[in-house]
DNA sequence: TACAAAACATCGAAATTTTCGATAGGTAAA
DNA sequence: TTTACCTATCGAAAATTTCGATGTTTTGTA
């Protein structure tokens, strides 16, 4: 006989006997448990030993009880069911059409903060999901969606042709524009010409289909791939910026970096949805819809903590009022 | 049904089936590993399937191709089966005659440096083994083995009758006569008559079965049920005592302890052996022997790294000198 | 393009295993 | 001692597994 076929011989139902025995105390009561009749528990039992060539019950007293070799056997007995029922328990969430595994991509502009929040939830409702989180900007992010390469995406940013693409907003990120305390825009008044904004130079995201959209304001822009080194180099005074809110508020509120409010604009911020996008054919699971839920959460709540346009009026008088 | 009984649908050989077709690339080379007919396989496996719920393989191709849901049940199944494997190993083992587990009781006077060796070894060779280890003195080790609640002993005091009781010899310890340089007797010369040291207190282990061999040698010696407690007394100068010599030689080393030289010893120290015990109505499995062999190397070990008779003299005559 | 090789599905019959029901015999509590 | 509860055994019935043969699809090759 084959090495291998040997594993047939044990059978998961054996195991099954001796823990259900050893909990029940007697092969009647196991065998009223699992509704079966006490003959079948003996004759299961009395393989199992034979099987493994060692007692597992002394059975010279009224009631059986576990030889040491049972003792040491039982946990492990446990142990494999409870793994078995784990197989069988995602198996029957993939066959309701749960995800095994969820790529996902993510716009920079995202905050950090509603990131981990969102998935954490997600991670003990579905331990068994693999994740895999990409990181792009711009088109970048529609393109890993199209390309198949990830499942599900949160972008600013939609392609132009939405070909087989859904999307649905599920937030906003505010963006502001900003330059350091030391360039010479900061020195000006608050509210600044677009022309005055044109003048200098322009630190922006390089996006990598930029051929298919490419929105350079100024020719004399530099382009970045990421945003904490673009961030570096507004606070090293290079040029001035168009940033999400979140990611300077810490450099605006020490003093670091200071806005600029365009004369064209109404508002201080502009608000820019952030989309899931995910393609139109590939009907989105139970995982990827919850991911979703949380995220907009994760922004309806990460909101509230956000400056509104009352305290970024306090931020620009107090800077210029130095 | 009872819930329970749903695990009985699920079959090893059904996870065995999903692994080898997908190691093999197909149903007819896994038949073929397994000894089997290909209609075999197929049959299992597309039961397997419809228990589950779900498909496993893509047969659209000559070659059948794991689903994505196969291939996320694929780990958790090898895994299953691994742990199956572990269960008969041990399984076997026991069958075999070794150990479940084995309680062990240590006589206390034993180099602590020779216990975690000894069971180092025997913790790769044998990993399902459970460990309980005791330490006593003196007749206490015996009475463990003799009530049962340990399997094997180490220690250097067998009991008077050794009804039922095996025992071996697998190394020794070394005791000297020791005593607080601020003591006393440190202030005469090295070697010390009987008398002299009865006139002072003695610092000696307490035997929890004293009734039976009470060997007090003077009336004010003073009884302690731990070696570390007799040992900061000595350090503080209250009494003389005969001590292993590997607990005090650091002691003696720095100086803060002398050696005492009975005039009537021909040696500075003396040897007590060390024996191994255990009932002789319990045949030792493999475990226990190879414990014995250990320990008896690890003394062995230890004994070329313990000062000697000549090492002793220079530490005795050092300490007059001063 | 046609053919051959290789692969899986299906089906009925045989073989094996599991389960049941009844019975006999042992242990412990009242 | 009686009685209740427990397990082992055995033969028959039921269920499952396995085999062997046959049909169909895919794929590589002449």
């Amino acid at each position: 006989m084959h090495p291998l076929a040997q594993i047939n011989k044990l059978t998961l139902d054996q195991l099954l006997l001796l823990v259900t025995v050893s909990e029940a105390g007697s092969f009647s009561a196991a065998a009223h448990q699992l509704d079966r009749v006490q003959s079948t528990i003996s004759h299961g039992i009395a393989s199992l030993e034979s099987e493994l060539g060692i007692k597992l019950f002394d059975r010279s007293r009224r009631k059986p009880v576990l030889t040491p070799a049972g003792l040491h056997l039982l946990p492990q007995a446990r142990q494999i069911l409870t793994h078995v029922r784990h197989f069988q328990s995602d198996a029957q969430s993939l066959a309701q059409g749960q995800e095994s595994s969820v790529a996902i991509v993510l716009d920079m502009i995202i905050p950090l903060e509603v990131i981990p929040q969102s998935l954490q939830a997600l991670q003990t409702q579905y331990p068994a999901v693999q994740w895999l989180i990409h990181t792009e900007m711009l088109s970048a992010i529609s393109q890993r969606i199209i390309e198949g390469s990830s499942q599900i995406g949160f972008t600013g940013m939609l392609p132009r042709i939405k070909k087989n693409l859904v999307s649905e907003v599920i937030g906003k990120v505010d963006f502001v524009y900003v330059v350091s305390h030391q360039h010479a825009l900061a020195q000006a008044s608050a509210r600044v010409t677009r022309h005055a904004l044109e003048s200098y130079t322009q630190l922006g995201v390089a996006d990598r289909a930029v051929s298919d959209l490419g929105q350079i304001q100024t020719d004399r822009s530099w382009q970045f791939a990421d945003l904490s080194m673009l961030l570096g180099f507004v606070l090293a005074a290079q040029g001035w910026a168009f940033l999400p809110l979140h990611l300077v508020w810490a450099d605006l509120q020490s003093g670091r970096l200071q806005i600029l409010w365009p004369q064209d604009k109404a508002e201080i911020r502009t608000e820019f949805p952030i989309h899931s996008i995910r393609l139109e054919s590939e009907r989105p699971g139970p995982v990827r819809q919850q991911l979703i839920q949380a995220f907009r959460q994760q922004f309806k709540a990460h909101d509230r903590q956000t400056p509104n346009q009352k305290t970024l009026m306090q931020v620009l008088k107090q800077e210029h009022s130095i």
